[in-house]
DNA sequence: AATATAGTTTCATTCTATGAAACGCGATGA
DNA sequence: TCATCGCGTTTCATAGAATGAAACTATATT
């Protein structure tokens, strides 16, 4: 009864995997690309940032726009309303989301720190839940956050067993979304994360100067880890040691999570 | 300098408008399939509901699983977790959900009603934004959901205007959607509309029993109403002369936002 | 007004998307 | 244990959908 869940990490950023589906891939890579730039963008952007020819990316577009998935105002065209449904069931049907929350709630309680909970899409994560500790975490991390892998100990953790030529994707990700400076190396990675053996990953000021955060990764049997939890906390509030002493807290609180998820027969 | 703003009323829900990019649009349909039933699908069912065979269907899956925008496990698929920073991404740039957030918070104050921001999308409606009035309103009614054209102030103005052909679309679709009665006619429909000429519509337990409300629509220029905002209250906080009393200040809050709109060159 | 730039439509060609059929596989039941 | 069934997956030949060049229109810039 073995359960595989997935959701492929694949493409999702540049073109990679080309062959099936043509225009449904292109078609994902237009929508991908208008979320990637804060600004709506005009076609001949759109287009030329997905290596398409105009006629090609206008009839994209237009169909999309039927179906709600983006909007147009005069010339430039943004993400349409029909996304709101989608994460509306995405949270409400999603295992991860559904089951993560009381368990991250549980665990901020009893840490007081912030829980929050990654899932790895492509070459980066996605914040899927989150729940604030005593100490409220100014900075704001909503839900949706696309953050990297190469920074933060919900992303570290994610990529802990990677062989080099998957760090070398990831570096170039995090350079490609600003997350990473431009001269950054697999090396200079590969000595933030976590010894190997070690099942957490540890960061201090690493994404957020003044945060500390400690991750571990659910266990989806059977296939490379997806999925991350973490707690995080200011600096002002806990210290290395402290963080880090409730490793095992969060690793009970993964490990419970996880086998809820093997569990639920969808 | 007319701004033209449009979200396409077009299919969004079962097939109409087929003709161009096929494949694209089928897939759109597999996605709102997939939405549109709460539990998890399997591929056979989804392939049946949508009326395209196994192989195309697994195709358009695999592909859409490649971009995050659906799950796996195991059999059964349902949304993923892309939708996540696409919703973020629409919440943050569209112009109605950042410019319609404070007018809704001020009118909030000023009214002590709740508030809230609808945009038409296929033949339903969809919750873009929403502030809680001082009476709490105790059903919830989160972003992003679908929420039919046939009950409720907010949605029945957006049809004020429509051609009979057009309300039995919407009939039909409220019926298919399980939020009319099988025999619900167009008839029935009009009896609730507002008089023509009136700009905007008042419902009393319609939707949701034990709540009023009124709504008016947003001033596309050169274009039939899209968005909509309204006035909520339970019946014990207010009358109908009570809260019709606020149309105009609610017809104000409207036009304000309407000109926003068209300020902001997107 | 003239020019340049961006968007849209047309159309012939190519190659992708498609479904029928064959295959694999696990479950169910005899 | 074996046969049967249902579902998912792969293969393959074919139809027709997707594509980009080019022509055309609209809009902005000088």
């Amino acid at each position: 009864m073995a359960t595989k869940t997935s959701t492929t990490p694949g493409p999702a950023e540049e073109g990679a995997k080309s062959s099936n589906m043509r225009s449904l891939s292109r078609a994902m890579e237009v929508f991908a690309e208008l979320q990637r730039a804060e600004r709506p963008q005009r076609l001949s952007d759109l287009a030329r940032n997905c290596g398409m020819s105009l006629p090609t990316t206008l009839r994209i577009l237009r169909v999309l726009q039927d179906f709600g998935m983006v909007s147009q105002t005069d010339k430039s065209y943004r993400i349409g309303p029909a996304v709101l449904p989608a994460a509306k069931s995405f949270l409400e049907n999603d295992p991860l989301a559904v089951a993560g929350r009381p368990v991250l709630q549980q665990l901020a309680t009893q840490t007081g720190m912030s829980v929050s909970l990654h899932t790895r899409l492509g070459f980066e994560r996605i914040l899927v839940a989150r729940v604030q500790g005593k100490a409220p975490m100014q900075y704001d991390l909503p839900l949706g956050k696309r953050l990297p892998l190469t920074r933060g100990a919900a992303g570290k953790i994610l990529i802990a067993g990677a062989t080099d030529a998957e760090l070398q994707q990831v570096v170039a990700a995090a350079i490609a979304s600003g997350h990473e400076e431009q001269g950054f190396t697999v090396e200079e990675l590969k000595s933030r994360l976590p010894e190997p053996g070690c099942d957490y990953a540890y960061s201090a000021n690493e994404r957020v100067v003044g945060v500390l955060s400690v991750g571990v990764a659910l266990t989806n049997r059977a296939g490379r880890a997806n999925e991350s939890m973490a707690l995080n906390c200011p600096a002002e509030a806990t210290t290395e040691e402290k963080i880090k002493a409730n490793v095992p807290e969060l690793r009970r609180a993964a490990s419970r999570l996880s086998e809820l998820l093997e569990g639920s027969v969808y």
